[in-house]
RNA sequence: GGCCCUAUCGUCUAGCGGUUAGGACACCGGCCUUUCACGCCGGCAACACGGGUUCGAUUCCCGUUGGGGUCACCA
């Protein structure tokens, strides 16, 4: 049987980090087996701004590389994977239901269907519908309306016995069918509710294995019922835990920003991040930039593969040791009955440290490649660039190394890109190191003037000509090189001094050492 | 509350009857070093509890407790 999954979301604005790990799952599977992944866009009620809502997501999946077989195009423009297309398949799969029995009209007001339920809780009950305005023929039918009553279709649910269901993470699962409710399948108005349309989405695109976070697993019952009673095959399930926040383990929800914030590490990483996007003069608003959303890391400037990395850890793992995956690696060994049970914590810390392995992995090139739109967006460079960066580039990132975590770390190096009388200094290191430091300014201007003899000016020959202005002077390394590079990047903090140096040039050292002489 | 799922270091996890319970992230020391980062070395740290089954349970079974999900004319 070829092997079908599918990715259903709904067009929310964003994609969420839970989202993707149950996309990625769907996509490994589908890849392992040989088959399809489907996108399906399950819109049944957003209406109006479908398009602009999904197209976050598209781009989402498309930036991480899950790609799908079946599914919208790129520009998300509605084609017959959008349940707001199918409306008709509905209606007839409860046309279908209507007449073999398993579905009947039902024209009991809420009311009465509220003291029903409050009259079972008194009892400790629990709560079985009485089926009292239940019409099974046309005559009941025009009675109830004649009272001008209202009517929706419900499931006429089995009331004993009980479903044996085997899923592929959980086991076996059983339920009692005296549990479940005659739930709604078509409103008042119309229209058809979501597990019904699920159904019959799912046999419509014969897919094979149903893959989908564990909050599913309840629903799975109602969902049985129907497709059988509807003659349909039972697709293979697999209910993944899902992800929970940072440090607990509730499920991973963007509506609780202010609670994950006050995690550490949630909001160190959240903080660089939104550094990055304030260089950067993007417009953030909470709710859609951070560490929850995809969007966040392709805009602070991760790699997608190391994103994916994380996500596969997160509930699945191969054996004690492989932390590190190529796509075709994960996708070969993939499997469910290696996915966990209980739910993961989202540690973003962890995905940093990922990022960085991977980061680490770069070769230098592609490194400039990445980081260049990063200075381009922050004003720093122009577009098209300038003909000479791509050396200083190249220079600045061999030279800042591991430093560079994501590619908007450059932008802690954008001292580089400014003019020199308009370095703006870290007043604090400032202080310390050259105002209140005996003999700073007098050392920084005694080895500017060496640095007017250096030839050529280079890393190596300017070490050394630091050592011998200290061997000189009779002086301390430290004396110099914290006051030193303070006044030529205005930081505390950064890559090797030397090469510092090296890359902004004698004129435009001596120009910031000069610059420094005179704050 | 009913039903369902779930339970190994703070976090992600390995373990599928006998292990000094392993690894990774984080954390804490130390080394390297002009700062920061990287790297290296070392350290702290877990089988929720109670019953069984067994010669022997982290592992199998049953309870308890904890955590979560689900019970809509939402998806």
């Amino acid at each position: 049987m070829a092997v079908r999954t599918r990715f259903a979301p709904s067009p929310t604005g964003y994609l969420h980090i839970g989202g993707v790990r149950t996309a990625l799952f769907n996509w490994l599977f589908a890849r392992k087996h040989g088959g399809q992944f489907i996108l399906r866009i399950d819109d049944t009620d957003a209406g109006r701004n479908v398009e602009s809502a999904l197209a976050p997501i598209l781009h989402g999946l498309t930036w991480l590389g899950i790609d799908w077989d079946e599914g919208p195009d790129a520009t998300g423009t509605p084609n017959g994977y959008f349940q707001s297309q199918r409306l008709e398949q509905y209606q007839k799969a409860v046309r279908k239901l209507l007449a073999s029995g398993h579905a009947y009209r039902d024209y009991a007001k809420t009311e009465e269907l509220q003291a029903e339920r409050e009259a079972a809780e008194k009892a400790k009950e629990t709560f079985v519908y009485s089926r009292t305005w239940m019409a099974e023929t046309d005559a009941d039918a025009a009675r109830f309306e004649a009272e001008g009553r209202a009517k929706v279709v419900r499931l006429k649910m089995p009331r004993e016995g009980k479903l044996v269901l085997q899923d592929h993470i959980r086991g076996q699962v059983e339920f009692e069918w005296a549990n479940e409710q005659d739930h709604v399948i078509q409103r008042a108005d119309g229209t058809c509710l979501y597990h019904l349309a699920n159904v019959v989405d799912d046999f419509d695109f014969q897919i094979s294995h149903v893959i989908r976070a564990e909050e599913h697993l309840s629903n799975t019952p109602r969902q049985v019922f129907i497709l059988e009673a509807l003659g349909y095959p039972r697709p293979e399930y697999a209910h993944l835990p899902f992800v929970a926040e940072p440090g607990s383990k509730n499920k991973l929800s963007k509506r609780k920003l202010d609670k994950y914030l006050k995690n550490k590490d949630f909001a160190q990483v959240n903080e660089h991040g939104r550094k990055i996007a304030e260089a950067m003069h993007l417009e953030v608003a909470a709710e859609t930039f951070n560490p929850v959303i995809v969007d966040f890391y392709e805009q602070v400037g991760y790699l997608p593969d190391a994103i994916i990395n994380y996500l596969v850890l997160l509930g699945w793992s191969l054996d004690d040791k492989t932390e590190t995956f190529t796509r075709q690696e994960m996708i070969e060994h993939f499997s469910l009955e290696r996915v966990n049970k209980a739910p993961a914590s989202f540690d973003p810390k962890k995905l940093m440290s990922v990022q960085d392995r991977y980061m680490q992995q770069l070769p230098p090139k592609q490194k400039v490649a990445m980081v260049l739109p990063y200075l381009q967006r922050a004003g720093l460079a122009t577009d098209p660039p300038p003909c000479t960066i791509g050396p200083v580039l190249m220079q600045i990132v061999t030279a800042a190394g591991d430093r560079i975590k994501t590619a908007g770390d450059i932008l802690d190096y954008a001292d580089f890109f400014t003019a020199d009388d308009q370095l703006t200094y870290d007043e604090a290191a400032f202080d310390k190191r050259i105002r209140q430091a005996p003999e700073a300014k007098t050392l920084l201007s005694g080895f500017r003037d060496a640095l007017k003899n250096v030839e050529p000016f280079t890393a190596d020959v300017l070490e050394k000509t630091l050592h011998d202005f200290i061997a000189k002077e009779g002086i301390a390394a430290n004396q110099i090189v914290h006051a030193l590079r303070i006044a030529v990047t205005g930081k505390a903090v950064g890559f090797g001094l030397f090469d510092i140096l090296a890359i902004l040039g004698r004129e435009r050292a001596l120009a910031r050492l000069e610059g420094a002489l005179l704050h």
